[in-house]
DNA sequence: GCCGTTTTCGGCCCGACTGTTTTCAGTCG
């Protein structure tokens, strides 16, 4: 059982004991648990063949679900849950995926008219059994009807380039309106997040009720979850849900903060405010007399509420509550957390000459105008047919062009490198006579994705141990919406990168970010280097450097981490193997 | 069910919005 499979399990518990009115505080530590596996870079099943009780080291694991997780891995069962489900029908749960729909009225609704499914419920909505409930009317049967179809469209997280998109044009809406003073956007997507469930604004307004009511008024809105005095929800076309706060000066940091999150960030410091008989909320942070007097410390920016909560100012990307607050606390938050304009070039850029869409000399030029000190072209190898890869011949050739454009043009440095596939049994696309006349080797799986971990971990081997490679490109092979990573023992092939001088690569394009935030931590603990590629087949497509810089952060990566924020020459020198 | 710079027992973050109600429970983030 993997990760996913035990945390999925502790998430459905977690609803049914909901469902039956069991202790809140019993649910709570099911889905924590869930949420503290999800967030392993490690499979627990791993740790548990090393040493069961490593399972202890899960935050939120105590003997009670040591015990049930120990059960799942050597079983693959769990008799409490499977007697739990018994006492619901299938695809019962979906329906808590109904927004404004949860446990209390559920369990009513099976009570009084039997439902069991979206489909009894859909049809509860329409023979209007359901506003005839006490407690309902006809606008929550109308609600429900309304949750039901958007449900049935598929309204999911999106990507993180995606929902920067709406964000952006909903800030620039915002903009137009002079009743807006400042706009932040927040949430997830601030924090930086490969997905994005909706989309969080926050405003600083000349008059509240004409915010919301502007807001509301958005071409792209197409329905109107919520409009309060200070919060709204809305849906826009295409499905994502976007949030607007507003916040007075005096609370904006703390508005911030709490609507940045992560919701286990922001409970972790209201907790340690409680101890310091203080209150954190989104209006600032408070004192708190035996009185029960509350006198306001701070909230006009997140660095004075950090400041009385005893801690530095912690970046947005680093608010997972996996250990930033203790580091905080410690004084060892990440001294240069890589930035921007720390990059100094894209070091996986593909051309015409394969299956890129841009000249050499065109992406040279742009990546001169955006002020990369130097780029790498790395064209595909001869496996990869359908984007005509480059057997040696034809690199060798390609290689004499790059160093004669290289020599052409000033202020930047063009290398030569290729992106040579790694094939099914671990040998490279290429020999090495070619390989071995380029300034960089990227080297990259596009095919045999199923093969078991074993296998999948032992080509892996075989191909960072030949002595050309410099750069192991998208790693995980996956593709957030549609392809799961590749069964790898990362733990294994991380340290081996880190022995070889082989710099794992963080893919940026917005499908991949590949290494992934959680891999990249455990990848940097382990004692590899990286380096930040987006794997451009356009102009266009160089922008998402920034979401590889944002996985960074959030991985922790400093400048020292990262292979090309270093000069052209240290970068030289860096991939130097050896012989 | 978890957890400990007061605690191995008694806590467990905090507030906004909605709809159906006249004071609040349910839901959400």
């Amino acid at each position: 059982m993997n990760n996913k499979e035990i945390a999925s399990i502790f998430y459905r518990i977690g609803d049914a004991l909901e469902i039956k009115g069991e202790n809140v505080f019993k649910i709570r530590a099911y889905r924590r648990a869930a949420r503290n596996i999800m967030d392993l870079p490690r499979e627990v099943s791993a740790l548990f063949q090393q040493d069961p009780s490593r399972i202890n080291s899960i935050p939120g694991v105590g003997r009670d679900l040591k015990e049930k997780i120990v059960e799942m891995l050597s079983s693959g069962r769990l008799a409490y849950f499977e007697s739990l489900m018994k006492e619901f029908p299938p695809g019962f749960f979906d329906m808590l995926k109904l927004s404004g729909l949860g446990p209390k009225r559920l369990k009513k609704f099976k009570e009084k008219l039997n439902i069991k499914n979206i489909d009894d419920l859909e049809k509860a909505c329409r023979q209007h059994s359901l506003s005839k409930l006490e407690g309902e009317g006809e606008r929550a049967e109308a609600k429900l009807s309304a949750a039901i179809e958007y449900y049935k469209k598929g309204v999911g997280r999106f990507l993180l380039q995606d929902a920067e998109y709406i964000a952006e044009k909903t800030v620039a809406y915002l903009k137009k309106s002079s009743v807006f003073k400042k706009i932040e956007i927040a949430g997830s997507l601030r924090r930086g997040k490969e997905t994005v469930g909706d989309i969080d604004i926050l405003a600083e307004v000349r008059d509240k009720s004409k915010a919301m009511d502007y807001f509301a008024a958005m071409p792209l809105a197409e329905k109107i979850i919520a409009k309060g005095a200070v919060k709204s929800s809305i849906l826009v076309k295409g499905g994502a849900q976007l949030d607007l706060r507003v916040a007075s000066a005096g609370s904006f940091g703390a508005a911030l903060m709490y609507f940045t999150g992560s919701k286990a960030h922001n409970i972790k410091l209201r907790r340690i405010a409680k101890l310091k008989k203080r209150k954190v909320n989104e209006y600032g942070i408070f004192s708190v007399s035996a009185g029960g007097k509350e006198k306001k410390l701070a909230g006009k920016t997140e660095k004075d509420v950090y400041q009385k909560l005893g801690m530095p100012w912690i970046p947005p990307e680093l608010r997972e509550d996996n250990g930033e607050i203790e580091a905080a606390l410690a004084g060892r938050l990440p001294e240069n957390l890589l930035t921007e304009k720390d990059i100094l070039g894209d070091l996986h850029l593909h051309t015409r000459e394969t299956d890129g869409n841009v000249s050499v000399k065109d992406i040279v030029k742009e990546a001169k105008r955006r002020g990369y000190k130097y780029i790498a072209i790395t064209n595909h190898s001869k496996y990869v047919r359908i984007a005509r890869g480059m057997d040696e011949k034809r690199l060798l050739a390609h290689v004499a062009d790059i160093r004669k454009i290289s020599a052409d043009i000033s202020g930047i440095k063009v290398f030569a490198g290729i992106e040579v596939d790694i094939l099914e049994d671990g040998r490279l696309d290429l020999e090495d006579y070619a390989l071995k006349e380029l300034d960089i080797v990227i080297a990259a799986v596009h095919s045999h994705f199923s093969l078991d971990e074993k296998k999948q971990t032992e080509r892996m081997i075989k191909a960072l141990n030949n002595k050309y490679v410099n750069v192991l490109a998208h790693p995980s092979g996956r593709l957030i919406t549609t392809r799961t990573p590749i069964s790898l023992d990362f733990e294994k092939i991380f340290l081996l990168c880190a022995k070889n001088n082989v710099f794992l690569e963080v893919n940026t394009h917005g499908e991949r970010i590949d290494l992934n935030d959680l891999h990249c931590r455990m990848a940097k603990n382990l004692g590899a280097k990286f380096v930040i590629n987006t794997d451009a087949h356009d102009i266009a497509q160089l922008d998402a450097m920034k979401y590889g810089v944002i996985t960074a952060r959030r991985a922790w990566l400093e400048k020292k981490d990262v292979l090309n924020t270093y000069a052209a020459g240290k970068l030289i020198k860096a991939l130097c193997r050896g012989e």
